[in-house]
Formats: C-alpha cells, sequence, structure tokens
DNA sequence: CAAATAGTTAAGTCGACACTTAAATGTCTT
DNA sequence: AAGACATTTAAGTGTCGACTTAACTATTTG
C-alpha cells in the first residue's frame, strides 16, 4: 500500500484524516470513534503514516497523531495531474479565485 | 463499487480516464493500451460508467467512451470536503499560488 | 519491581475485486 | 441468412487488504 490515493479510497482511513484534520489527536481518542477494533485503527494509522499522510509524535505512553496538510494538498494534484492538462488547471484555479474573491460559499 | 474515490483509486482505471479525457474512444481502442484481456478493460469500463465518470455511446458495432469532466471535477470537490475547511482551503490556495509565483519546483 | 495504561505487532480468517478463458449478444456485410 | 466483427456477460480463480483475537512492548505509577 503506497499509492496516497488507495490509501486515501478507504473510508475508515478518509474518516481518521478528517478527525486529526484539525487538531492533533491520541490513538485512543481516534480509535474512540469506530466501532472496529483498536488494533484495526492502529493498522490504519500505520498505513497513514507510511503513506506520509500523517505525523506521529510520542507523548509518555500515547501517541499521538495529526494530519500532514501538505501531503493532501499534493494529493489533489495527483488527481488533477492525471487528467487535467495544464490548460485547464489554470482554468480551474481562475475559477476558484473568481468564486473566493466573490465570497461565494 | 459506488464511492467515486475508490473507482479512481485503480490504476488502470485512472488510465482509462486519461485515456478518454481529450477524445472519445472506442472499447476497443482503449483495450489496446494494455495489457490486460479486453474483458477486464471491458469490466472496467462498467465500473466507470456506473460511477458516472465516463459516458458510453454506441455507434455501429462500436461502443464509444467519454470523460465526464464535471464528474471527475465533482470528485476533487469530494477530496476538498473531506477534510478541507473553507478557511484552510483558502490558505492552501493561497500557498500554492506563492509557489508559483516563486518559482519552487 | 509489580500492576496498570496505551498502543502495537502477530497470526489467522474472510470477502471483495481484478483477472482469466469461454460463451453470448448485437450489428454490419454479403 | 450466414459469417465476421466489436464488445459484453458468465463463471471461476487467486490475491490482497480489512478485520478479529491474542500476545507483546513501552511507559508511568504505587
Amino acid at each position: 500500500m503506497q499509492d496516497p490515493l488507495r490509501v486515501v479510497a478507504a473510508p475508515v482511513r478518509r474518516q481518521i484524516l478528517r478527525l486529526v484534520w484539525d487538531r492533533e489527536r491520541s490513538a485512543g481518542e481516534i480509535a474512540a470513534n469506530f466501532t472496529v477494533s483498536w488494533p484495526a485503527v492502529s493498522q490504519h494509522l500505520r498505513v497513514l503514516k507510511d503513506a506520509g499522510l500523517v505525523d506521529e509524535r510520542r507523548e509518555g505512553r500515547s501517541r499521538i497523531y495529526s494530519a500532514r496538510k501538505e501531503a493532501l494538498g499534493s494529493l489533489r494534484e495527483v488527481l488533477e495531474d492525471s487528467w487535467d492538462t495544464a490548460l485547464s488547471r489554470l482554468k480551474t484555479v481562475a475559477e476558484a479565485e473568481e468564486r473566493e474573491a466573490n465570497g461565494d460559499s
């Protein structure tokens, strides 16, 4: 499991990323959000870490995870690079800027 | 198989989408690009069609496929909506622009 | 050091999915 | 209508990944 797109394809892992997006959380805190067992969550965390999508930090007997936002950002690029030509990518960025400039939600 | 992110996670399917991105192509024309068998490609095409990522059109005895770019565009949103808040999305875009302005590779 | 806490690693099971070959479907040509 | 052509559907197999329970490691506390 290396391909970031495949890593992120698993719903449980997407949910984990959502959980650690805003603030870092311990493994236990993360696992508490799932019905699957702790080891299952631990395994997903490892996959995410190996893919460089989360950071792990040890604090006492806890391990604290946080999202590597840059990596997730580059994932967006992977998607776009797959299909989007340079031209249409530019177009997309321009549209995004326009929307934001207009204060569109 | 319904989740668009999972559909797109398969490398063969990503390659198919690349092939039909610029111009529509027949199933045979698509299959010619792969070492896997025709039926395998046909099955991938069905998954892509069911997920709404490609359009199918029949012309004589051929079936012609094309990318549904809007659907792929919304896929990008799926990614962003999963994690990015409106605020951090702005931030990420700003950083990307900055990098580009600096000519960083 | 012993016990408790936090989490991971190990070992094994099960189902999904990508693939294969073979048979079927639909369309065009003669 | 018969045959060729383009592609799909059917049926079956092997592999991989997500899950489970059990055992292990590391850190803190009494």
